[in-house]
DNA sequence: CAGCCTGTAAAAAACCTGTGAACGCAGGAC
DNA sequence: GTCCTGCGTTCACAGGTTTTTTACAGGCTG
Protein backbone atom coordinates (compact mmCIF):
# COMPACT_ATOMS: atom_id res chain seq x y z
CA UNK A 1 0.00 0.00 0.00
CA UNK A 2 2.48 2.40 1.50
CA UNK A 3 5.23 1.90 -1.51
CA UNK A 4 5.44 5.85 -3.00
CA UNK A 5 7.05 4.91 -6.17
CA UNK A 6 10.61 6.81 -7.17
CA UNK A 7 10.18 9.05 -9.07
CA UNK A 8 12.37 9.49 -12.12
CA UNK A 9 12.21 13.14 -13.30
CA UNK A 10 13.92 14.96 -15.55
CA UNK A 11 13.45 19.03 -16.54
CA UNK A 12 13.88 20.92 -19.42
CA UNK A 13 13.33 24.67 -18.58
CA UNK A 14 15.44 27.30 -18.18
CA UNK A 15 13.83 29.26 -15.51
CA UNK A 16 16.58 28.53 -13.44
CA UNK A 17 15.28 29.78 -10.03
CA UNK A 18 11.56 27.14 -10.87
CA UNK A 19 14.02 24.34 -11.62
CA UNK A 20 15.65 24.64 -8.30
CA UNK A 21 12.47 25.21 -5.83
CA UNK A 22 11.43 22.33 -7.81
CA UNK A 23 14.73 20.31 -7.40
CA UNK A 24 14.85 21.42 -3.58
CA UNK A 25 11.12 19.91 -3.43
CA UNK A 26 11.39 17.18 -5.23
CA UNK A 27 14.53 16.32 -3.08
CA UNK A 28 13.01 16.08 -0.47
CA UNK A 29 10.26 13.48 -1.47
CA UNK A 30 12.87 10.97 -2.48
CA UNK A 31 12.59 11.72 -6.12
CA UNK A 32 15.44 11.57 -8.86
CA UNK A 33 15.51 15.21 -10.69
CA UNK A 34 17.81 15.88 -13.44
CA UNK A 35 18.24 18.91 -15.82
CA UNK A 36 18.20 18.65 -19.30
CA UNK A 37 19.56 21.55 -21.62
CA UNK A 38 17.55 21.15 -25.12
CA UNK A 39 16.35 18.32 -26.89
CA UNK A 40 17.61 15.32 -25.31
CA UNK A 41 17.08 12.68 -27.98
CA UNK A 42 14.60 9.62 -27.45
CA UNK A 43 16.90 7.50 -26.91
CA UNK A 44 18.55 8.98 -24.62
CA UNK A 45 15.43 9.88 -22.13
CA UNK A 46 14.52 5.87 -22.27
CA UNK A 47 18.29 4.80 -20.78
CA UNK A 48 17.33 7.62 -17.85
CA UNK A 49 14.55 5.66 -17.28
CA UNK A 50 12.04 8.21 -16.18
CA UNK A 51 8.83 8.25 -15.29
CA UNK A 52 8.19 11.82 -16.17
CA UNK A 53 9.35 14.99 -18.09
CA UNK A 54 8.54 18.11 -17.16
CA UNK A 55 9.33 20.52 -20.20
CA UNK A 56 9.17 24.31 -21.03
CA UNK A 57 8.75 23.90 -24.98
CA UNK A 58 9.95 27.67 -25.48
CA UNK A 59 13.94 26.20 -25.10
CA UNK A 60 13.61 23.95 -27.58
CA UNK A 61 12.49 27.24 -30.40
CA UNK A 62 10.92 25.68 -34.12
CA UNK A 63 11.34 22.53 -33.10
CA UNK A 64 9.05 22.15 -30.06
CA UNK A 65 6.24 20.23 -31.55
CA UNK A 66 8.25 18.28 -33.55
CA UNK A 67 9.90 16.75 -30.88
CA UNK A 68 7.00 16.74 -28.48
CA UNK A 69 5.62 14.77 -30.96
CA UNK A 70 8.48 12.32 -31.34
CA UNK A 71 8.85 11.78 -27.55
CA UNK A 72 5.33 11.33 -26.97
CA UNK A 73 4.98 8.96 -30.02
CA UNK A 74 8.10 6.80 -28.88
CA UNK A 75 7.79 7.00 -25.52
CA UNK A 76 4.11 6.45 -24.47
CA UNK A 77 5.22 5.21 -21.07
CA UNK A 78 6.75 8.50 -20.09
CA UNK A 79 4.52 11.19 -18.41
CA UNK A 80 5.29 14.36 -20.38
CA UNK A 81 3.69 17.61 -18.94
CA UNK A 82 4.84 20.75 -20.46
CA UNK A 83 5.07 24.17 -18.62
CA UNK A 84 4.64 27.25 -20.64
CA UNK A 85 4.71 31.14 -19.63
CA UNK A 86 1.40 31.21 -21.50
CA UNK A 87 -0.17 29.56 -24.39
CA UNK A 88 -3.41 29.49 -26.49
CA UNK A 89 -6.24 27.13 -26.21
CA UNK A 90 -5.69 26.20 -29.41
CA UNK A 91 -1.82 25.64 -28.54
CA UNK A 92 -3.15 22.95 -25.44
CA UNK A 93 -5.31 21.69 -27.32
CA UNK A 94 -2.78 20.64 -30.06
CA UNK A 95 -0.91 19.41 -27.25
CA UNK A 96 -2.97 17.23 -25.42
CA UNK A 97 -4.15 15.80 -28.85
CA UNK A 98 -0.45 14.91 -29.29
CA UNK A 99 -0.15 12.71 -26.27
CA UNK A 100 1.19 15.51 -23.67
CA UNK A 101 -0.43 14.31 -20.56
CA UNK A 102 -0.66 17.46 -18.49
CA UNK A 103 -0.01 21.43 -19.72
CA UNK A 104 0.06 24.04 -16.96
CA UNK A 105 0.54 27.85 -17.48
CA UNK A 106 3.62 29.81 -15.29
CA UNK A 107 3.43 31.25 -12.73
CA UNK A 108 3.26 27.64 -11.48
CA UNK A 109 3.19 26.82 -7.93
CA UNK A 110 6.04 23.61 -7.63
CA UNK A 111 4.12 22.32 -5.25
CA UNK A 112 1.18 21.75 -8.10
CA UNK A 113 3.83 21.08 -10.34
CA UNK A 114 5.02 18.43 -8.00
CA UNK A 115 1.19 16.94 -7.43
CA UNK A 116 0.88 17.20 -11.26
CA UNK A 117 3.36 15.34 -12.21
CA UNK A 118 2.70 12.75 -9.15
CA UNK A 119 -1.25 12.52 -10.75
CA UNK A 120 0.07 11.57 -14.05
CA UNK A 121 2.74 8.94 -12.97
CA UNK A 122 0.10 7.22 -10.97
CA UNK A 123 -2.16 7.01 -13.87
CA UNK A 124 0.49 5.41 -15.88
CA UNK A 125 1.46 3.38 -13.72
CA UNK A 126 -1.81 2.04 -13.26
CA UNK A 127 -2.58 1.75 -16.74
CA UNK A 128 -0.29 -0.96 -17.65
CA UNK A 129 -0.95 -3.42 -14.40
CA UNK A 130 0.95 -6.38 -15.09
CA UNK A 131 1.15 -5.90 -18.89
CA UNK A 132 5.29 -5.46 -19.62
CA UNK A 133 6.69 -3.16 -17.13
CA UNK A 134 10.53 -3.91 -18.43
CA UNK A 135 12.30 -6.21 -16.05
CA UNK A 136 14.92 -4.30 -14.16
CA UNK A 137 18.28 -5.81 -15.16
CA UNK A 138 21.04 -6.16 -12.50
CA UNK A 139 23.57 -8.53 -13.97
CA UNK A 140 21.99 -11.64 -13.47
CA UNK A 141 19.54 -10.76 -11.08
CA UNK A 142 15.97 -9.62 -12.75
CA UNK A 143 13.22 -8.01 -11.28
CA UNK A 144 9.61 -7.85 -12.59
CA UNK A 145 8.03 -5.59 -10.23
CA UNK A 146 4.82 -6.51 -11.88
CA UNK A 147 5.02 -10.03 -10.79
CA UNK A 148 6.43 -9.41 -7.22
CA UNK A 149 9.45 -11.35 -8.21
CA UNK A 150 12.87 -11.79 -8.75
CA UNK A 151 14.83 -14.41 -10.23
CA UNK A 152 18.95 -15.00 -10.56
CA UNK A 153 18.90 -16.40 -14.24
CA UNK A 154 16.16 -18.90 -14.52
CA UNK A 155 15.25 -19.30 -11.11
CA UNK A 156 13.06 -17.45 -8.83
CA UNK A 157 14.07 -15.98 -5.92
CA UNK A 158 11.82 -16.64 -3.04
CA UNK A 159 10.94 -13.24 -1.35
CA UNK A 160 8.51 -12.17 0.95
CA UNK A 161 6.91 -8.62 0.41
CA UNK A 162 9.52 -7.00 2.43
CA UNK A 163 12.40 -8.65 1.01
CA UNK A 164 11.27 -7.89 -2.75
CA UNK A 165 10.82 -4.23 -2.04
CA UNK A 166 13.86 -3.53 -0.48
CA UNK A 167 15.67 -5.66 -3.36
CA UNK A 168 13.22 -3.76 -5.64
CA UNK A 169 14.59 0.00 -4.47
CA UNK A 170 18.31 -1.38 -3.93
CA UNK A 171 18.59 -2.38 -7.53
CA UNK A 172 16.19 0.62 -8.74
CA UNK A 173 19.27 2.80 -7.18
CA UNK A 174 22.44 0.30 -7.98
CA UNK A 175 26.00 2.03 -7.55
CA UNK A 176 24.57 4.78 -5.33
CA UNK A 177 24.93 4.32 -1.70
CA UNK A 178 21.60 4.02 0.01
CA UNK A 179 21.42 5.43 3.64
CA UNK A 180 19.91 3.39 6.52
CA UNK A 181 17.05 6.59 7.07
CA UNK A 182 16.36 6.74 3.23
CA UNK A 183 16.15 2.73 2.70
CA UNK A 184 13.82 2.66 5.35
CA UNK A 185 11.80 5.74 4.60
CA UNK A 186 10.95 4.60 1.26
CA UNK A 187 10.17 1.02 1.92
CA UNK A 188 8.58 1.08 5.18
CA UNK A 189 7.15 4.56 4.39
CA UNK A 190 7.85 6.12 7.54
CA UNK A 191 10.62 7.23 9.49
CA UNK A 192 12.77 4.86 11.27
CA UNK A 193 12.87 4.86 14.83
CA UNK A 194 16.21 5.08 16.45
CA UNK A 195 17.75 1.77 17.37
CA UNK A 196 15.97 0.00 15.06
CA UNK A 197 17.87 -2.56 13.17
CA UNK A 198 15.43 -4.00 10.69
CA UNK A 199 16.87 -3.05 7.57
CA UNK A 200 20.00 -4.73 8.57
CA UNK A 201 18.30 -7.87 9.40
CA UNK A 202 16.48 -7.56 5.85
CA UNK A 203 19.92 -6.83 3.83
CA UNK A 204 21.47 -10.14 6.18
CA UNK A 205 18.04 -12.29 4.76
CA UNK A 206 18.82 -10.52 0.80
CA UNK A 207 22.27 -11.45 1.22
CA UNK A 208 21.86 -15.39 2.31
CA UNK A 209 18.85 -15.79 -0.49
CA UNK A 210 21.10 -14.24 -2.97
CA UNK A 211 24.07 -16.09 -2.47
CA UNK A 212 22.21 -19.39 -2.24
CA UNK A 213 21.61 -18.83 -5.66
CA UNK A 214 25.35 -17.44 -6.90
CA UNK A 215 27.44 -18.33 -4.24
CA UNK A 216 30.68 -15.43 -4.34
CA UNK A 217 28.74 -12.67 -5.11
CA UNK A 218 28.88 -9.54 -3.39
CA UNK A 219 25.78 -8.22 -4.43
CA UNK A 220 25.34 -5.69 -1.69
CA UNK A 221 28.15 -3.54 -0.29
CA UNK A 222 28.21 -2.33 3.26
CA UNK A 223 29.24 1.53 3.62
CA UNK A 224 30.36 1.61 7.01
CA UNK A 225 28.67 4.25 9.13
CA UNK A 226 26.01 5.28 6.25
CA UNK A 227 24.67 2.35 4.37
CA UNK A 228 24.10 0.11 1.64
CA UNK A 229 24.95 -0.12 -1.82
CA UNK A 230 23.78 -2.66 -4.44
CA UNK A 231 25.91 -3.75 -7.09
CA UNK A 232 25.27 -6.24 -10.26
CA UNK A 233 29.82 -6.25 -10.60
CA UNK A 234 31.28 -9.04 -9.18
CA UNK A 235 33.27 -6.04 -7.35
CA UNK A 236 36.19 -6.74 -9.52
CA UNK A 237 38.37 -8.23 -7.00
CA UNK A 238 37.74 -5.93 -4.17
CA UNK A 239 36.82 -9.01 -2.40
CA UNK A 240 40.18 -10.08 -2.85
CA UNK A 241 41.79 -6.78 -1.65
CA UNK A 242 42.64 -5.13 1.38
CA UNK A 243 38.93 -4.97 2.97
CA UNK A 244 39.04 -1.16 4.36
CA UNK A 245 39.66 0.94 1.18
CA UNK A 246 39.11 -1.11 -1.49
CA UNK A 247 35.03 -0.21 -1.00
CA UNK A 248 35.88 3.70 -1.76
CA UNK A 249 38.27 3.13 -4.53
CA UNK A 250 35.61 0.81 -5.98
CA UNK A 251 33.11 3.26 -6.06
CA UNK A 252 35.13 6.73 -6.93
CA UNK A 253 36.16 4.50 -10.09
CA UNK A 254 33.48 3.45 -11.97
CA UNK A 255 30.95 6.02 -13.69
CA UNK A 256 28.63 2.70 -14.66
CA UNK A 257 27.86 3.32 -18.11
CA UNK A 258 23.76 3.18 -17.67
CA UNK A 259 23.28 4.81 -14.49
CA UNK A 260 24.73 7.60 -14.34
CA UNK A 261 22.47 10.09 -12.04
CA UNK A 262 23.78 13.15 -11.81
CA UNK A 263 21.56 14.05 -9.11
CA UNK A 264 22.97 12.28 -6.55
CA UNK A 265 22.35 10.13 -3.49
CA UNK A 266 18.80 9.79 -3.06
CA UNK A 267 18.21 12.03 0.12
CA UNK A 268 21.18 12.87 1.68
CA UNK B 1 -1.79 7.56 -31.23
CA UNK B 2 -5.03 9.42 -31.32
CA UNK B 3 -6.93 5.53 -31.69
CA UNK B 4 -10.71 7.12 -31.61
CA UNK B 5 -12.46 5.10 -28.53
CA UNK B 6 -15.23 5.47 -27.01
CA UNK B 7 -15.40 7.36 -23.70
CA UNK B 8 -18.09 7.09 -21.94
CA UNK B 9 -17.94 10.51 -20.11
CA UNK B 10 -20.47 11.79 -16.77
CA UNK B 11 -20.73 14.67 -16.15
CA UNK B 12 -21.62 16.32 -13.05
CA UNK B 13 -22.09 20.38 -12.82
CA UNK B 14 -24.81 22.63 -12.67
CA UNK B 15 -23.64 24.80 -15.52
CA UNK B 16 -25.86 23.70 -18.25
CA UNK B 17 -24.54 25.92 -20.76
CA UNK B 18 -20.99 24.53 -20.74
CA UNK B 19 -22.79 20.80 -20.13
CA UNK B 20 -24.75 21.81 -23.56
CA UNK B 21 -21.94 22.76 -25.48
CA UNK B 22 -19.89 19.80 -24.32
CA UNK B 23 -22.64 17.57 -25.46
CA UNK B 24 -23.12 18.50 -28.35
CA UNK B 25 -19.15 18.21 -29.17
CA UNK B 26 -19.13 15.00 -27.17
CA UNK B 27 -21.73 13.57 -29.12
CA UNK B 28 -19.93 14.79 -32.39
CA UNK B 29 -16.75 12.58 -31.60
CA UNK B 30 -18.91 9.63 -31.06
CA UNK B 31 -18.73 9.49 -26.72
CA UNK B 32 -21.51 8.63 -24.68
CA UNK B 33 -22.00 11.44 -22.46
CA UNK B 34 -24.82 11.69 -19.75
CA UNK B 35 -25.05 14.29 -16.95
CA UNK B 36 -25.57 13.35 -13.53
CA UNK B 37 -27.09 15.71 -10.45
CA UNK B 38 -24.85 15.33 -7.46
CA UNK B 39 -23.15 12.76 -5.63
CA UNK B 40 -23.89 9.49 -7.34
CA UNK B 41 -22.84 6.04 -5.48
CA UNK B 42 -19.84 4.87 -6.28
CA UNK B 43 -21.86 1.52 -7.04
CA UNK B 44 -23.44 3.61 -9.52
CA UNK B 45 -20.91 4.76 -11.35
CA UNK B 46 -19.14 1.10 -11.86
CA UNK B 47 -22.66 -0.22 -13.57
CA UNK B 48 -22.59 2.60 -15.72
CA UNK B 49 -18.32 1.77 -16.65
CA UNK B 50 -17.53 4.93 -16.97
CA UNK B 51 -13.94 6.05 -18.47
CA UNK B 52 -14.03 9.69 -17.12
CA UNK B 53 -16.28 12.09 -15.07
CA UNK B 54 -16.23 15.61 -15.13
CA UNK B 55 -17.21 17.22 -12.11
CA UNK B 56 -17.96 20.31 -10.11
CA UNK B 57 -17.37 19.96 -6.59
CA UNK B 58 -19.61 22.76 -5.95
CA UNK B 59 -22.61 21.14 -6.59
CA UNK B 60 -21.92 18.64 -3.86
CA UNK B 61 -21.68 21.52 -1.01
CA UNK B 62 -19.60 20.19 1.42
CA UNK B 63 -19.42 16.68 1.25
CA UNK B 64 -17.58 17.22 -2.00
CA UNK B 65 -14.05 16.35 -0.74
CA UNK B 66 -15.28 13.09 0.85
CA UNK B 67 -16.55 12.32 -1.98
CA UNK B 68 -14.16 12.91 -4.20
CA UNK B 69 -11.54 10.99 -1.75
CA UNK B 70 -14.75 8.27 -2.09
CA UNK B 71 -14.80 7.97 -6.00
CA UNK B 72 -11.18 8.14 -6.25
CA UNK B 73 -10.28 5.42 -3.97
CA UNK B 74 -13.46 3.19 -4.66
CA UNK B 75 -12.77 3.66 -8.38
CA UNK B 76 -8.90 3.82 -9.16
CA UNK B 77 -9.76 2.77 -13.21
CA UNK B 78 -11.91 6.04 -13.58
CA UNK B 79 -10.64 9.18 -14.95
CA UNK B 80 -11.77 12.12 -12.76
CA UNK B 81 -11.88 15.90 -14.01
CA UNK B 82 -12.29 18.45 -11.80
CA UNK B 83 -13.58 21.71 -12.79
CA UNK B 84 -14.18 24.68 -10.42
CA UNK B 85 -15.33 28.36 -11.00
CA UNK B 86 -12.61 29.09 -8.80
CA UNK B 87 -9.63 27.59 -6.66
CA UNK B 88 -6.73 27.72 -4.95
CA UNK B 89 -2.92 25.98 -5.46
CA UNK B 90 -3.69 24.27 -2.25
CA UNK B 91 -6.84 23.17 -3.27
CA UNK B 92 -6.17 21.49 -6.30
CA UNK B 93 -2.62 20.42 -4.88
CA UNK B 94 -4.91 18.56 -2.69
CA UNK B 95 -7.58 17.55 -5.31
CA UNK B 96 -4.83 16.20 -7.05
CA UNK B 97 -3.10 14.32 -4.16
CA UNK B 98 -6.52 12.67 -3.43
CA UNK B 99 -6.75 11.22 -6.75
CA UNK B 100 -8.03 13.29 -9.04
CA UNK B 101 -6.69 13.19 -12.35
CA UNK B 102 -6.96 16.66 -13.64
CA UNK B 103 -7.81 20.13 -12.61
CA UNK B 104 -9.17 22.99 -14.66
CA UNK B 105 -10.54 26.33 -14.16
CA UNK B 106 -13.61 27.76 -15.99
CA UNK B 107 -13.78 29.50 -18.11
CA UNK B 108 -12.89 26.53 -20.04
CA UNK B 109 -13.23 26.33 -23.33
CA UNK B 110 -15.03 23.27 -24.14
CA UNK B 111 -11.82 22.04 -26.47
CA UNK B 112 -9.81 21.59 -24.00
CA UNK B 113 -11.71 20.34 -21.89
CA UNK B 114 -12.07 17.82 -23.97
CA UNK B 115 -8.42 17.28 -24.79
CA UNK B 116 -7.91 16.72 -21.37
CA UNK B 117 -10.46 14.10 -20.66
CA UNK B 118 -8.96 12.53 -23.84
CA UNK B 119 -5.26 12.53 -22.16
CA UNK B 120 -6.90 10.98 -18.98
CA UNK B 121 -8.24 8.03 -20.61
CA UNK B 122 -5.62 7.40 -22.72
CA UNK B 123 -3.37 6.54 -20.05
CA UNK B 124 -5.77 3.91 -18.64
CA UNK B 125 -7.16 2.93 -22.27
CA UNK B 126 -3.63 0.58 -22.38
CA UNK B 127 -4.63 -1.40 -19.85
CA UNK B 128 -6.68 -4.18 -21.15
CA UNK B 129 -5.20 -5.13 -25.18
CA UNK B 130 -7.02 -8.47 -24.31
CA UNK B 131 -10.61 -9.57 -25.72
CA UNK B 132 -9.72 -12.64 -27.42
CA UNK B 133 -12.08 -14.75 -28.01
CA UNK B 134 -10.33 -17.81 -28.20
CA UNK B 135 -10.05 -20.13 -25.08
CA UNK B 136 -7.75 -19.63 -22.81
CA UNK B 137 -5.44 -23.09 -22.08
CA UNK B 138 -3.46 -23.65 -18.75
CA UNK B 139 -1.86 -26.78 -18.53
CA UNK B 140 -5.57 -29.18 -17.87
CA UNK B 141 -6.99 -26.59 -17.71
CA UNK B 142 -9.39 -24.74 -20.23
CA UNK B 143 -11.78 -21.94 -20.46
CA UNK B 144 -13.91 -20.35 -22.44
CA UNK B 145 -15.06 -17.07 -22.04
CA UNK B 146 -17.66 -17.15 -24.28
CA UNK B 147 -19.73 -20.19 -23.04
CA UNK B 148 -18.79 -18.62 -19.30
CA UNK B 149 -17.55 -22.44 -18.44
CA UNK B 150 -14.34 -23.88 -17.66
CA UNK B 151 -12.94 -27.37 -18.13
CA UNK B 152 -10.48 -30.38 -16.53
CA UNK B 153 -9.68 -32.70 -19.62
CA UNK B 154 -13.20 -33.04 -20.96
CA UNK B 155 -15.28 -32.45 -17.38
CA UNK B 156 -16.67 -29.16 -17.17
CA UNK B 157 -16.25 -27.39 -13.91
CA UNK B 158 -19.36 -25.89 -12.20
CA UNK B 159 -18.32 -22.49 -11.12
CA UNK B 160 -20.42 -19.58 -10.41
CA UNK B 161 -19.88 -16.27 -11.78
CA UNK B 162 -17.48 -14.73 -9.44
CA UNK B 163 -15.82 -17.81 -9.55
CA UNK B 164 -15.51 -17.89 -13.44
CA UNK B 165 -14.40 -14.80 -13.58
CA UNK B 166 -12.01 -15.01 -10.84
CA UNK B 167 -10.79 -18.12 -12.35
CA UNK B 168 -10.49 -16.06 -15.81
CA UNK B 169 -8.28 -13.67 -13.97
CA UNK B 170 -5.83 -15.65 -12.74
CA UNK B 171 -5.50 -18.31 -15.70
CA UNK B 172 -5.11 -14.93 -18.07
CA UNK B 173 -2.15 -13.95 -15.80
CA UNK B 174 -0.55 -17.32 -15.35
CA UNK B 175 2.70 -17.59 -13.62
CA UNK B 176 2.01 -13.79 -12.42
CA UNK B 177 1.94 -12.86 -9.00
CA UNK B 178 -1.79 -10.92 -8.62
CA UNK B 179 -2.20 -8.99 -5.40
CA UNK B 180 -5.01 -9.26 -3.62
CA UNK B 181 -6.30 -5.77 -4.57
CA UNK B 182 -5.66 -6.05 -8.14
CA UNK B 183 -7.78 -9.18 -8.34
CA UNK B 184 -10.70 -7.41 -6.32
CA UNK B 185 -10.43 -4.28 -8.41
CA UNK B 186 -10.89 -6.26 -11.36
CA UNK B 187 -13.41 -8.95 -10.56
CA UNK B 188 -15.34 -6.85 -8.16
CA UNK B 189 -15.16 -3.86 -10.41
CA UNK B 190 -14.03 -1.54 -7.29
CA UNK B 191 -11.40 -1.47 -4.42
CA UNK B 192 -11.03 -3.74 -1.74
CA UNK B 193 -12.80 -2.52 1.48
CA UNK B 194 -9.70 -2.56 4.41
CA UNK B 195 -11.05 -6.28 5.96
CA UNK B 196 -12.55 -7.78 3.18
CA UNK B 197 -11.51 -11.15 2.48
CA UNK B 198 -13.68 -12.27 -0.25
CA UNK B 199 -10.92 -13.03 -2.25
CA UNK B 200 -9.33 -15.85 0.17
CA UNK B 201 -12.71 -17.10 0.10
CA UNK B 202 -13.05 -17.59 -3.81
CA UNK B 203 -9.71 -18.57 -4.07
CA UNK B 204 -10.86 -21.49 -1.60
CA UNK B 205 -13.92 -22.57 -3.30
CA UNK B 206 -12.05 -22.63 -6.26
CA UNK B 207 -9.13 -24.76 -4.98
CA UNK B 208 -11.62 -27.17 -3.86
CA UNK B 209 -13.17 -27.40 -6.86
CA UNK B 210 -10.33 -27.80 -9.14
CA UNK B 211 -8.63 -30.29 -6.20
CA UNK B 212 -11.60 -32.40 -7.11
CA UNK B 213 -11.12 -32.72 -10.58
CA UNK B 214 -7.60 -32.96 -10.58
CA UNK B 215 -5.99 -33.90 -6.89
CA UNK B 216 -2.71 -33.22 -5.92
CA UNK B 217 -2.44 -30.16 -8.01
CA UNK B 218 -1.15 -26.64 -6.99
CA UNK B 219 -2.84 -24.65 -9.54
CA UNK B 220 -2.80 -21.50 -7.01
CA UNK B 221 0.00 -20.79 -4.93
CA UNK B 222 0.04 -18.17 -2.33
CA UNK B 223 2.59 -15.51 -2.03
CA UNK B 224 2.28 -14.41 1.92
CA UNK B 225 1.34 -10.53 2.16
CA UNK B 226 0.85 -10.46 -1.46
CA UNK B 227 -1.94 -12.23 -3.14
CA UNK B 228 -2.22 -15.38 -5.59
CA UNK B 229 -0.25 -16.62 -8.58
CA UNK B 230 -1.82 -19.13 -10.40
CA UNK B 231 0.39 -21.47 -12.44
CA UNK B 232 -0.40 -24.74 -14.41
CA UNK B 233 2.69 -26.38 -13.64
CA UNK B 234 2.18 -29.35 -11.09
CA UNK B 235 4.88 -27.58 -9.22
CA UNK B 236 7.13 -30.21 -9.26
CA UNK B 237 7.46 -32.27 -6.62
CA UNK B 238 7.86 -29.92 -3.86
CA UNK B 239 4.35 -30.95 -2.84
CA UNK B 240 5.85 -34.25 -2.25
CA UNK B 241 8.70 -32.80 -0.65
CA UNK B 242 8.60 -32.39 3.37
CA UNK B 243 7.09 -28.94 3.75
CA UNK B 244 9.69 -27.44 6.43
CA UNK B 245 13.05 -28.29 3.73
CA UNK B 246 11.01 -27.88 1.25
CA UNK B 247 12.21 -24.46 0.18
CA UNK B 248 16.05 -24.92 1.16
CA UNK B 249 15.54 -27.98 -1.23
CA UNK B 250 13.82 -26.51 -4.35
CA UNK B 251 15.61 -22.81 -4.28
CA UNK B 252 19.00 -24.93 -4.09
CA UNK B 253 18.05 -27.04 -6.74
CA UNK B 254 17.70 -26.55 -10.74
CA UNK B 255 17.72 -24.15 -12.77
CA UNK B 256 14.45 -24.98 -14.78
CA UNK B 257 13.61 -24.86 -18.34
CA UNK B 258 12.07 -21.35 -19.07
CA UNK B 259 9.43 -19.98 -16.77
CA UNK B 260 8.59 -23.05 -14.08
CA UNK B 261 9.42 -20.91 -10.97
CA UNK B 262 10.37 -23.62 -8.94
CA UNK B 263 11.10 -22.65 -5.81
CA UNK B 264 7.75 -20.54 -5.32
CA UNK B 265 6.04 -22.32 -3.22
CA UNK B 266 6.33 -19.63 -0.60
CA UNK B 267 3.42 -20.53 1.78
CA UNK B 268 3.03 -24.28 0.30
C1' DC C 1 42.41 0.76 22.99
C1' DA C 2 37.80 2.59 23.56
C1' DG C 3 33.63 3.54 21.26
C1' DC C 4 30.53 2.92 17.88
C1' DC C 5 28.68 0.08 14.09
C1' DT C 6 27.34 -4.10 11.80
C1' DG C 7 26.58 -9.34 11.33
C1' DT C 8 24.01 -13.00 13.21
C1' DA C 9 20.92 -15.75 15.60
C1' DA C 10 16.97 -16.58 18.16
C1' DA C 11 12.89 -15.16 20.78
C1' DA C 12 8.75 -12.46 20.78
C1' DA C 13 5.20 -10.00 18.63
C1' DA C 14 2.46 -8.92 14.80
C1' DC C 15 0.30 -10.19 10.97
C1' DC C 16 -1.82 -13.13 7.28
C1' DT C 17 -4.24 -16.96 5.44
C1' DG C 18 -7.15 -21.31 5.57
C1' DT C 19 -11.35 -22.79 6.91
C1' DG C 20 -16.02 -23.71 8.48
C1' DA C 21 -20.19 -21.72 9.32
C1' DA C 22 -23.76 -18.20 9.80
C1' DC C 23 -26.22 -14.50 7.54
C1' DG C 24 -28.77 -11.92 4.13
C1' DC C 25 -30.38 -11.54 -0.43
C1' DA C 26 -32.36 -12.53 -4.91
C1' DG C 27 -34.32 -15.52 -8.27
C1' DG C 28 -37.01 -19.46 -9.23
C1' DA C 29 -40.37 -22.94 -7.80
C1' DC C 30 -44.71 -23.91 -6.05
C1' DG D 1 -47.48 -14.44 -2.32
C1' DT D 2 -44.44 -17.67 0.14
C1' DC D 3 -40.96 -21.01 0.42
C1' DC D 4 -36.74 -22.93 -1.20
C1' DT D 5 -32.24 -22.84 -2.94
C1' DG D 6 -27.95 -21.07 -4.47
C1' DC D 7 -24.72 -17.36 -4.15
C1' DG D 8 -21.96 -13.89 -2.22
C1' DT D 9 -20.45 -11.77 2.04
C1' DT D 10 -18.98 -11.58 6.68
C1' DC D 11 -17.20 -13.47 11.01
C1' DA D 12 -14.29 -15.89 14.14
C1' DC D 13 -10.74 -18.82 15.27
C1' DA D 14 -6.73 -21.86 14.54
C1' DG D 15 -2.43 -22.45 12.54
C1' DG D 16 1.51 -20.59 10.16
C1' DT D 17 4.59 -16.94 8.35
C1' DT D 18 6.67 -12.78 8.52
C1' DT D 19 8.47 -8.84 10.85
C1' DT D 20 10.35 -6.73 14.80
C1' DT D 21 12.95 -6.83 18.86
C1' DT D 22 16.69 -8.22 21.65
C1' DA D 23 21.22 -9.77 22.73
C1' DC D 24 25.79 -10.72 21.85
C1' DA D 25 29.97 -11.23 19.10
C1' DG D 26 33.06 -9.32 15.93
C1' DG D 27 34.80 -5.25 13.04
C1' DC D 28 35.85 -0.66 11.87
C1' DT D 29 37.39 4.12 13.21
C1' DG D 30 39.82 7.35 15.31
Amino acid sequence: MNQQQIIRLAVVDDDSGFVTVLAKRTDAAGWQQRTLSGAIPPEELVAMKLNALLIDPSVLGDEAWAYLERICGMLPDLGVIVCTGRSTVAQRVRGLRLGVDDWINKPCHPEEAIARIEAVSRRRRRARPQAEAGPVVAGELQIRADRFQAFVGEVSLDLTRREFELLQLLADAQGQVLEREAIYQRVWGYAMAHGDRSVDVFIRKLRQKLEKLSPSWGYIHTHFGVGYRFDPEPADGAALAPPAAAVDAAEAAMPSPPEAVPGGLTAA
